[in-house]
RNA sequence: GCGAGAGUGGUGGAACUGGCAGACACGCUAGGUUCAGGACCUAGUGCCUUCACCGGUGUGAGGGUUCAAAUCCCUCCUCUCGCACCA
């Protein structure tokens, strides 16, 4: 009974068992039901874990360790993304190999994690940066290829100064690198490219299918951007030429005054014969790519363009003239690189033509086009618009698009905003991509036997300026025999981006040393999908739309069965350092988990990560509650000289059972905090009782056992449990024991609280009314005067109004 | 600008489909205990007024609906995150 709580040595000890004894080793049982939950795989960093990342991990270490209990076979993985930029930067400033590096910091990052005693099933572990694992990695591009969904395309492409790589438009944040911070300019580049966009709709509709919060599914359907509209051929007057465009307000058509061409636009260099200010043109051109994605969004306010002189285009509805503009404000990226401009029912036309002085005509009513566009699509009636006239909008585009099918004149179309995938760094510290140059044969793909391709080793891995990888300078590995033909042929130099080895690796994870398969086919049909994955928000139009994108493809060459991998998605809320502010080490307010627990324990860590505040909303970290946790788990521990009795005592049973049920129920629903504040309350109760049986005690420990696992399994074997909590079963609470014999009933005289009465639990209205009007107090707080209305809210409360 | 979330004590946060605001903690105050510190135990703690009771007031601001509003509606303010000329 002297001991005391001494969370080092019990932490030490259980972590120990649970690994000798494999107790969260999942074994493929199709007896069993399953239950997959993920984590998203940490990019093990020089910098170690700091206090956010562990309240993921906790959290769904509590669902792991809860699903067991009830019964299922869990997978609850763990691995390594571990191939990207910030590692090969770090290996480049210390002079040491990638490779090194990687390996020190996932040492490290599994002690740390190995130290929260984390349920992972390690026999599983992965790492994105093991030829055994990207060999199936360049597998499913491989397959991507042969599928036409990997292609290169010469592409304006962001470039950082900084990390002189090209980046992914996601990778571009307000302008500036993400990584380095660097400003972002635009080069053309041949990039490989992965077509997602052929997905886009797939990805739209498969939304609707999956159990994702709210804003995760808003945003990815926001990223897609589906749009519907028609595309417009206009005519270059005086040419055969068409100049296409997309819009989604076909019937503002007889409204359209000009058109813009994107800089980039093909147009431009076809017809430079015969534009007049070509000079102007190409110099505008220029000053608009060399204008950095900042620049471009940010500061240009004022819209910019050139009209190309000497050309001029037609609208086909109308025939009237109209002048074509070349300007940044359209993108190439999007739709088809040209818009018709309708400055009376645009914001961005109208003040293109405010400022050019280009003509405005209303083509809508309901507005006044003279002080702003009028958008409105619900009230407006179409004027000045031949055969649409007096049309509602809706109305209007319908049969407007019908006429310009009929007229051979354009069709209805469907746009997305999600952009094609670039699949390419120009780094050396990523899966190579397994394909050969040919000048006879063109692009060969390296035969399957062949792989992996295995990233060599090398003395200098510094990126070069021209924007070509560090493997291009590697004679030895680059010089190869064409597959096809034997010739002299040349690798691939560039790399996969960091998003394709954790597009996939949910599914190694069933199967993760299989060296003739990505998985057999057993274990994925047996695992899969993910059953609650959770992770942060900011990867929910990247990693999560990838990774989604390819296991669709999976499902369409027929490796995987169901179309989608994650059941369920869930988001935890950011931690905050003490100041309130984002952790970071410039703000020098991050706190390391390795001196938390020192202090106060693992499991004092765990519970106050659940405990700091509502687990999908941002909280700032706070030393002071993270020992008050430590101080609730030494209440746990001395409940020991409490035990005395047998059974359920009679009045712990309600607070008990209500205790199972709300513990049950919130750990479901992720309010992990009020869950664990049920709990303090509990033992609050028993603390003025100064008893508590054995069997309350163990009902205790389990239901606090999925969030301090090691404290509960020593006091479940010092109290002389059967076995281990670990072999045990989720409580059911007893729907007879929330009964209770008698409620406190609130007593409010016109809406404030007056009173309070004591009635029993089965009085109907006409009793509670009688009792209340017979209170000394309400009657007081009535004062003489009539009742007018009383209202009853069963069990809860009377409104007396007078 | 658009989209999402949020605004409740000194602090983090509770509050089911509108029904007793502030659960549970942190901090603080007083007392006890301790060699000191820490830890622990007991009591108190939204604000105003009061010795105390009673009373009043109170969920970003203002208005509304209702017997009853933190919760629903309208107007406005602030903060966080995401997107950003997507035709």
């Amino acid at each position: 009974m002297a001991k005391t709580y001494d969370p080092k040595n019990i932490e030490k000890k259980w972590q120990d068992h649970w690994e000798r004894e494999g107790v969260f080793q999942a074994k493929l049982d199709p007896s069993r039901p399953k239950y997959y939950t993920l984590i998203e795989f940490p990019y093990p960093s020089a910098e170690g874990l700091h206090v956010g990342h562990p309240l993921s991990y906790t959290a769904m270490d509590t669902i792991s360790r809860k699903r067991r209990l009830e019964g299922y076979n869990v997978l609850f993985p763990i691995g390594w993304d571990a191939f990207g930029l910030p590692t090969e930067n770090y290996a480049i400033k210390h002079k040491i190999h990638p490779r090194a590096v990687t390996e020190k910091n996932v040492a490290n990052f599994t002690g740390q994690l190995k130290m929260l005693g984390f349920s992972f099933d390690w026999s599983r572990e992965i790492n994105t940066t093991d030829p055994g694992y990207y060999r199936w990695t360049q597998w499913i591009f491989l397959k991507l290829l042969e599928h036409g969904l990997a292609y290169k395309a010469e592409m304006p492409v962001n470039w950082c100064t900084g990390c002189q790589v090209v980046l992914a438009n996601e990778e571009v944040v307000e302008g500036v690198c993400e990584r380095c911070g660097a400003s972002v300019t635009h080069r053309n580049k041949e990039q490989w490219m992965l077509k997602i966009t052929a997905y886009a709709q797939r990805l739209l509709d498969g939304l609707d299918t999956v159990d994702f919060i709210p804003q995760a599914r808003t945003q990815q359907r926001n990223w897609i951007g589906r749009s519907e509209g028609a595309e417009v051929d206009f005519f270059v007057k005086d040419s055969d030429r068409k100049l296409r465009v997309f819009t989604t307000r076909p019937d503002t058509l007889y409204g359209a005054t000009y058109m813009v061409v994107a800089p980039e636009h093909p147009i431009i260099e076809e017809y430079r014969d015969r534009i007049v200010n070509l000079d102007e043109v190409r110099a505008y051109r220029e000053q608009a790519a060399r204008k950095s994605e900042f620049e471009r969004t940010e500061l240009s306010t004022e819209k910019t363009g050139v009209e190309l002189k000497g050309l001029t285009a037609t609208n086909p509805v109308n025939q009237k003239d109209m002048p074509i503009w070349v300007s940044d404000y359209v993108m190439m990226t999007y739709g088809t690189g040209a818009i018709m401009a309708v400055p009376g029912h645009d914001n961005r036309d109208w003040e293109f033509a405010t400022k050019f002085g280009l003509p405005i005509v209303e083509v809508v009513s309901g507005g006044d086009i003279a002080k702003e566009a009028y958008t409105d699509i619900e009230e407006g009636i179409l004027v000045n618009s031949g055969l649409i006239n007096g049309l509602k909008v809706s109305e209007a585009k319908k049969k407007i698009t019908r006429y310009l099918v009929e007229q051979g004149l354009g069709e209805a179309k469907v746009n997305y905003k999600l952009r094609d995938w670039v699949f390419a760094r120009q780094r050396y510290w990523g899966e190579p991509i397994p394909v050969v140059w040919c000048d006879r044969c063109g692009c060969v793909p390296l035969p399957e036997e062949e792989l992996p391709l295995v990233l060599p080793d090398i003395e200098n891995y510094l990126p070069g300026d021209t924007g070509e990888s560090p493997l291009a300078a590697i004679e030895e590995w680059v010089n190869v025999p064409c597959p096809k033909c034997g010739a002299p042929a040349k690798r691939e130099t560039d790399t996969m981006p960091q998003w394709a080895g954790s597009s996939w690796y949910f599914l190694r994870y069933a199967d993760p040393y299989n060296a003739e398969e990505l998985a057999s086919q057993e274990a994925l049909d047996y695992w899969l999908p993910v059953d609650w994955y959770n992770g942060g928000m900011e990867h929910t139009t990247l990693h999560l739309l990838y990774s989604r994108f390819w296991h669709l493809f999976l499902h369409d060459i027929g490796v995987v069965k169901a179309p989608e991998p994650y059941q369920k998605r869930t988001s935890q809320g950011m931690v905050l350092g003490e100041n309130n502010e984002k952790m970071s080490k410039s703000r020098g307010n991050v706190i390391n988990p390795d001196e938390v627990v020192a202090v106060i324990g693992a499991d004092a860590l765990r519970l106050y990560e659940l405990f700091m505040g509502a687990f999908d909303q941002p909280k700032p970290w706070s030393t002071e509650g993270a020992k008050g946790c430590r101080r609730f788990l030494e209440r746990v521990w001395r409940l020991r000289g409490m035990l005395r009795g047998v059974g359920e005592s009679e009045d712990l049973r309600g607070a008990l059972h209500a205790m199972i049920k709300k513990v049950s129920e919130d750990y479901e629903r992720m309010k992990y905090n009020t869950a664990v504040a049920t709990m303090m309350a509990f033992i609050n109760d028993v603390y003025a009782k100064d008893a508590i049986t054995p069997d309350e005690f163990r009902i205790l420990l389990i239901l606090l056992n999925p969030v301090v696992p090691h404290i509960t399994e020593e006091l479940w074997e010092i109290t002389g449990g059967q076995g281990h909590i670990y072999q045990q079963s989720w409580p059911q609470y007893d729907e007879g024991a929330l009964a209770v014999d008698e409620v406190e009933i609130a007593i409010q005289v016109l809406g404030k609280l007056k009173s309070r009465i004591l009635v029993p639990a089965a009085a109907t209205e006409a009793q509670v009314r009688e009792l209340a009007l017979a209170d000394e107090k309400t009657l007081a707080a009535m004062g003489g005067k009539p009742l007018r209305r009383f209202i009853y809210i069963p069990g809860r409360l009377v409104n007396i109004v007078i």
